[in-house]
DNA sequence: CAAGGAAAATGAAGATGGTTCAAAATTCGG
DNA sequence: CCGAATTTTGAACCATCTTCATTTTCCTTG
């Protein structure tokens, strides 16, 4: 009874090829001119096939998301399993961040949207489930990590809790995704590359945690050529260029 | 000519009480179900009275993340002006920034969605630009701060631009404000008062630019004695309890 | 291979809620 | 108190999302 398998299968193809059309279409418009029929139609099915996989079009954008954090894990899996000092492996993940926002410029406008809480509300159940699910491994990653760092002797905790510590660091990454994707915000402030920023702010936080080998916060040429390390290394079919 | 004027304030007035029974309606039933013909209704005026104001919905959410920015901005120009080291004058920025939102638990979900670009763009261009306006001062503040503690010998920038420095804080505290907002994530994570743990990680990043005189990490007691104070000192108005 | 029925696809109709605008009401200067 | 100018009104309009009765497709079975 191969039937059912078959179904199963071209009904999950089906659906990547609506998210793959949505994102084409997010990509060519804009996210405020998505509209659920036109989706359909470039498509070539009803609207109603498509409310089959989607029980909204808030849903819709959510699993866009997910989908897209899905490939963010893969990046942050490989820094985890990178083997070398851990608090390289550490500024890693920012380098890794940088590279999933520059590869996926749509990405955090969509997430944005759709973690917010109306759109967020909206979908469904299952689908909120299954975003939280994809981004666990990111946060173990991360994790992990740290606790590399403190059996290392790398790093001491001094009563901040690994958790807490990852927060920060997320907060920082997530922060600035957010003031780049606010249009007018940084612009007006001055700031020419958001990412380096970022990198360069992400070591002086784990030089402000203690945590080893500190870096040279003046020295933006070890900064620079570690980041080509890790593209090297750990992100070589990543990013060719740049 | 008094007329003129006396129209002009009554209008104003009127936006206000839009704004605030909005905000109600937002509260009581949540930002998804806030309803132009409702908030009309509310206010006992007519749609079209409505729409005189607000060119669209999302004018209207942006217009009252706008009032809210401006609150915010009073409560940084406090900080800017507080006669104190540099140092616990940039600490009381993540200081303030806690007590607003703790204030107005539903700005940072209102902010979070008008921000998003498609409520941004759908908003008026004159609105866009008075909230950049409002928000202005907020920077301008930090920055003079920053300025301030490299004229007292405090900290030395390094090649690092005052907007740079800025940057990270600011990414540091928009992106709690985000994680903390965006339900499940922080909750999963097991961080559990959000808003300490920004402190602290305020305290390690100014830690991590050398910004004198350094605090002690493992010393929370410190951080708190130093929170109560500015508490007194500068928000006295804004918390008596907590 | 035809028949029957289960499963899937369809898209027109329905529902919702934002927005407009012609008409009614109000204000104000003379 | 009049009439022009301004403001308010809310029913009608319209754009989209969503549903669901009908049609089509697909598969099993006799």
């Amino acid at each position: 009874m191969g039937t059912k398998e078959r179904r199963q299968r071209q009904f999950a193809e089906r659906e990547q090829l609506f998210l793959e059309h949505a994102r084409e279409l997010i990509r060519e418009s804009g996210l405020l001119n998505l509209q659920m029929s036109r989706l359909a139609e470039k498509c070539e099915y009803a609207v109603g096939t498509l409310y089959q996989h989607f029980a909204s079009k808030e849903d819709l954008l959510l699993a866009l998301t997910t989908a897209q954090a899905q490939e963010h894990t893969e990046l942050f899996r490989r820094v985890a399993e990178w083997k070398t000092l851990s608090r390289e492996r550490m500024f890693a993940i920012g380098v890794a961040d940088k590279i999933f926002v520059q590869r996926n410029p749509d990405h955090f406008r969509i997430s944005q949207y759709a973690l917010c809480e109306v759109v967020w509300r909206a979908a469904s159940p299952d689908r909120r489930e299954d975003f939280l699910a994809v981004c666990q491994p990111i946060g173990r990653c991360v994790a992990s990590i740290v606790e590399d760092g403190v059996r290392d002797g790398d790093l001491e905790l001094n009563g901040v809790t690994v958790q807490e510590l990852c927060t920060g660091l997320w907060a920082l990454c997530n922060g600035t995704h957010n003031l780049v994707h606010t249009e007018g915000v940084l612009e007006d402030f001055a700031v020419r590359d958001a990412y380096r920023v970022m990198c360069q702010h992400i070591q002086v936080m784990l030089n402000g945690f203690g945590w080893k080998p500190l870096a040279d916060p003046t020295d933006t040429q070890a900064m620079h050529r570690l980041i080509q390390r890790i593209k090297n290394e750990v992100f070589h079919d990543f990013c060719c260029e740049n």
